[in-house]
DNA sequence: CTATTTACCGAAAACGTTTTCGATAATTTC
DNA sequence: GAAATTATCGAAAACGTTTTCGGTAAATAG
């Protein structure tokens, strides 16, 4: 028992199939009566059309492919939240892969979707990525391409984005003006956009209230995890025990931090000021509750894909399109660990 | 400028299209010399098949569909993880789908995907099912299919659970054992099965210990989030000033539960004990840390997917298939709100 | 040297849809 | 009543692949 077809209809009817095509996407030249006795049938058989011959036929699929680095994380997951919503409101379904932070994975996904033939791929960056050749050969192929939070700089294509700089300058400013005097950084990995502007903001706030920039206040992130939270804090306290502030390049790692002191009985708003990055919703539960930079994460998803679709559209009308870069806005939020 | 087509090889070799598509699918009736011509050009021009036109042809487009309730869950997004990873060892691709937890937002995201054709479809019930019309439909129409944590029990399909009434007899019987007199339970919604079950095994564990139930000390979710652990917590410490324990139908609501007697100084564990369920990732970082329930649930991702391949392979070979239910186990985490 | 096997290749149908371009019949216009 | 217009339909090509089934030429067997 096979599904059924625009053939069966046809027979059954004694019409061709062209009329019957044309009777259920309701072209002009096909007489009521018959558009009747179509839409009926159809309706009666169940008929949906064959989404393989379709595609074949229209060169188009109705689905996009997402990459991330980690589908656990409450960043990403609100961005798919986000990218799944907007999709489906615009008859659009999505494939989701992820490159686990790994450069090889990465390119092996995008590999992937490129032989899928999906209509449009959105992207965000792995942390190890240092390399664009799998990005610049969707370019070069006509895939309709956006990436979001973790970008390619260089690459000419749509992005959503924050602004890194700025909101790392506020967050650290946001301690120097809780009284903060000697404020140490931990910083993501070397190779992403975003955490070498984080680590930017930071210095620049240093800079612009005269405090000194010391290296040896950087600690360095190397998969961004809550235990690195806790070595860190660690080294912090004993290496630099007058530190009385840090800013953490997200919260996951922050929560570590505070994981610490906790056990360690070392007070935090009151010894050392705390504020992480994302406003993951942990920081809301966790003691005491932490201070952040809220980043609009499921809006983030949305306006990728009303990039990716204005360039979709684009694309399918042969107009030319010109890649654009939305940034959107941060807004810290203070909690208790930085009171 | 379109991609390169099985004809153009065919064309520029002066050979079939035959002749080609066996070529690069090894077959043996082709010399040696001309597959080597072949695969040689096939290389230089990046010759991808068009998955259309394979699709078509196959009538498998080796995509499955993926229901959830919420992708931002730690313990769903745990799931898509495994489901992910193994769909891709297994040359799958994943289209997931929200349901926020409402039935007809459920039941057109399964119209989507049977007409989408995907080739399986996985699906965890929302907490407002109470109507199996769009599951029968996926039966009726032999789209393998896997259900998983929230499942309709009486639907005749391969399902990945775990045994949540046993887990939380344990849970309640861990409070037990601690020394509680007088445990509370928030359940889940009423309709989702694993509310039930675990209400039930709540119930039992109290009757093998001789505590009386006293139905005024169940209190029910509506949503299951945080603002209910809050308020729920108000309501239990107010009404019923002398319960010392709690079991909590999920960590985020136990969370709240824990947020709110922090706040108005309620002594975990030495007042009130606290356990929640599937050690969601904040569970070890909030003070106290909460005793929870382990859930396998990359495992279980994992196991769904593999079920659903058993299935669809089955079908491609014309073999019968026999629907089988998988339960994992799980496992008691004592921390410090049960001390 | 004929008969049989083997090696290699290709024509053609099929998957189910969309769309172009004529064709016919019915209707209107002058 | 002939000419032009309109309404309605369908043949056929195309999308790109896979696979069946024959066919020819070369190699082997007797």
């Amino acid at each position: 028992m096979r599904e059924t077809t625009l053939k069966q209809i046809a027979e059954t009817l004694g019409i061709s199939i062209t009329t019957v095509s044309k009777a259920l996407k309701n072209y002009p030249d096909v007489s009521a009566s018959t558009k009747k006795a179509v839409v009926e049938l159809a309706e009666k058989l169940n008929y949906t059309p064959n989404t393989f011959a379709v595609n074949l036929r229209t060169r188009e699929s109705k689905t996009i492919g997402l990459i991330i680095p980690e589908v656990v994380h409450h960043f990403f997951s609100n961005v798919i939240n986000g990218i799944i919503a907007e999709a489906e409101k615009n008859g659009y379904l999505v494939i989701i892969l992820q490159s686990n932070e790994s450069i090889e994975l990465e390119k092996k996904q995008v590999e992937h979707l490129l032989n899928k033939r999906v209509d449009g791929i959105i992207l965000s960056l792995s942390n190890e990525s240092n390399d664009d050749n799998h990005i610049k050969e969707i370019i070069k192929r006509g895939i309709p391409f956006v990436q979001f939070d973790k970008i390619a700089k260089l690459i000419n294509s749509s992005k959503v984005i924050i602004n890194d700089q700025k909101a790392a300058f506020e967050a650290t400013e946001h301690l120097i003006k809780k009284g903060c005097k000697k404020i140490a950084h931990i910083r993501g990995p070397v190779n992403p956009q975003n955490a070498i502007d984080r680590f930017l903001g930071y210095k620049k706030a240093l800079e612009k209230y005269n405090i000194p920039f010391d290296y040896n206040l950087v600690y360095t992130c190397k998969d961004v995890v809550f235990e690195e939270g806790i070595e860190f804090a660690k080294q912090i306290t004993q290496q630099h025990p007058d530190v009385d502030g840090v800013f953490i390049i997200t919260d996951l790692v922050a929560v570590g931090f505070i994981a610490y002191c906790n056990e360690n009985n070392i007070k935090i708003p009151e010894k050392i000021k705390v504020i992480g990055f994302s406003n993951w919703f942990m920081s809301k539960v966790i003691t005491p509750k932490l201070s952040t930079v809220d980043q609009p994460s499921f809006e983030m998803g949305v306006k990728s894909f009303d990039l990716l679709l204005e360039e979709m559209n684009a694309r399918k009308e042969q107009k030319p399109f010109y890649p654009k870069t939305i940034e959107l806005g941060t807004s810290i939020i203070e909690r208790e660990s930085s009171k």
